[in-house]
DNA sequence: CACTAATAGATAGCATGCTACTTATATACC
DNA sequence: GGTATATAAGTAGCATGCTATCTATTAGTG
């Protein structure tokens, strides 16, 4: 045990979070996307079509600028479709093509199997705690933010 | 809830990993130092002064060329220096300047610190219980990858 | 109506992880 | 002893996150 000296649980967080990606990106490798372009691939298909980069961003939990450059290789690779919104025409209204709705169709169940694997005997009562645990960490760093204003 | 559609465990580890780095940066940045580069001081700290880069680079748990990156800013900042290994020159000793060894100290008590207002009431087992999750999810990616080799 | 402030998206550039490769040295095997 | 293999460190370049800034447009206020 080299990290007999490191119990932490951010340092775990790191590594199984990297681990996790790298384990889905090895595995769908032939999909031609990796963790980072699938995500706002299938929260388009889940959001529905004609949202827009903003609220996309948010969905997908990155910013803006992150967004719009995962965006950029998924209109290249013809998943995606930018297309002007006539009511705001800072906006842009993202479609998926035929294409990104069958790869993200694909992906998102490829993804969902492995996912089962990853949590093995875990149940969705487990998983859901830990979920609720990571979320008091966030909201246990917001009230700290607050307090120091 | 912008992310109704997605309870997944993979997100909220992502988002809240992320979130705790940046929480920490902000808190230390008088430091001058980032999570990705005290964390190989603190490791060299607690291992002890004279040990190479493969073994730091394992303890940190990142690969050697990303080691090589941060041990740069660190030498550069004047708190490790790289020593010839007479027994093995292909290999360098690393070792904390005074300086080094003293911020090392210190943003390692800062940490600490900020860490407990992270985890709240969260005791040491629950800690414990959420850091053999993670490792049995890295358990089950590892048997996965060994079965279908 | 005009001027200011806010917002959506894009661009530029930094930080941090990786793999693939290079170089120097050490180890192992005939 | 000499050749082949393995290992430690470093370099190059990609991917993915960010903030700061720019541009275009919208919204809000006198």
């Amino acid at each position: 045990m080299t990290n007999s000296h490191e119990p932490d649980l951010l340092f775990r967080l790191l590594l199984t979070t990297r681990r996790w990606r790298q384990f889905l990106d090895q595995k769908i490798l032939s999909s031609g996307l990796t963790d980072a372009t699938w995500r706002p691939l299938i929260h388009l298909l889940l959001l529905g079509n004609g949202i827009n980069q903003k609220i996309l961003a948010e969905s997908v939990g990155i910013s803006g600028p992150s967004l719009v450059r995962l965006l950029d290789s998924l209109v290249t690779k013809g998943l995606v479709e930018r297309h002007e919104d006539e009511s705001d025409r800072r906006a842009r209204k993202l479609y998926l093509t035929t294409a990104g709705e069958q790869l993200a169709r694909q992906v998102h169940q490829a993804i969902q199997d492995l996912n089962r694997q990853v949590l093995g005997d875990m149940n969705a009562s487990e998983e859901q705690a830990i979920i609720a645990l990571l979320q008091k960490l966030e909201n246990n760093m917001n009230r700290y933010d607050e307090k120091t204003l």
